[in-house]
DNA sequence: CCACAACTATTGTATTATACAACTGTCTTA
DNA sequence: TAAGACAGTTGTATAATACAATAGTTGTGG
């Protein structure tokens, strides 16, 4: 059997399951897929500018821009204007958006029990910690291409 | 260190990456997404009919048609009216499309072992029997959801 | 046995996520 | 200080998807 080509299609196929499950699991007080990623990396590494997550997700500052709207709309984020720079605008959880984080996180934490019920504690740690390795190379190698 | 939480940001962030990481990874002769997995399927299952290719992939009938539609006019997969059942298409991978298959796949192949190439044979043996797990207790998720 | 309901696939239409382009306001530097 | 670089917003285009309407096929109950 060849490891890596089996990888490669158990990636491909995992990609696509979950990105299909995302509607069927999402509750519906739950927060979107974009909103919940935004809202997760302005908790972990407090206020940044629209710039700033494009660069972590590696998506154009136009989308940000579009998604960020109806999370400011709803009061979980808060928009000012940068006051060294004014060309840019900072975004911080507030109140608010950390209670909803923390209410979808909590669901989505469920639903991983739920799935991982009967894995051993040392077969989800073993996950967590192979998953985080490749998630960190394909950043690496994302940032290694910008540069490029 | 709540492992559950972790998994599940690891998990978001892993789908947001590999579907961001889609175009840039794509070589210019290779096959897209769609038709990567649509070809595999055929490949691995033989001859299937549109829809329950939507059952594999978990998509709507009308979705794998449109999809097909360009697979089938590269010569990659064969359409044909089920005999015993003239309402179903039979759609069956071509030798062009075992070739084009092969190719992509090989391509993949090939980022895959860059990707990895400091990971132990263990370790990536690990990671894809973890991964199947995790990929079939999906699987087997979605069924039930359709059942009920 | 046949009319009508159920099913399969296609095509039309709407939505959503995304990128790129044009633009505005701000900053930096020669 | 004028010209170019930069940050963000908004307009427009594209791609992937779902749902609705439709056409052709099959199965079934009176």
């Amino acid at each position: 059997m060849d490891v890596l080509q089996e990888l490669e299609r158990e990636v491909a196929v995992f990609a696509r399951r979950v990105e299909g499950a995302r509607q069927s699991w999402q509750r519906h007080q739950d927060l979107d897929r974009s909103a919940y990623l935004i809202l997760l990396a302005l908790d972990n590494n407090g206020p940044m500018v629209v710039g700033q997550l494009a660069n972590v997700f590696q998506l154009d500052i136009s989308t940000i821009s579009r998604q960020i709207a109806p999370i400011v709309g709803a009061g979980l984020v808060a928009k000012e204007r940068d006051e060294i720079d004014k060309r840019q605008v900072r975004l911080s959880i507030t109140p608010e958006g950390s209670a909803a984080l923390e209410a979808t996180r909590e669901s989505r934490r469920q639903l991983y029990a739920e799935l991982l019920a009967d894995w051993s504690d040392d077969d989800k740690e073993q996950f967590l910690a192979l998953l985080q390795r490749f998630n960190d190379r394909l950043r690496q190698r994302q940032q290694e291409q910008e540069n490029r």
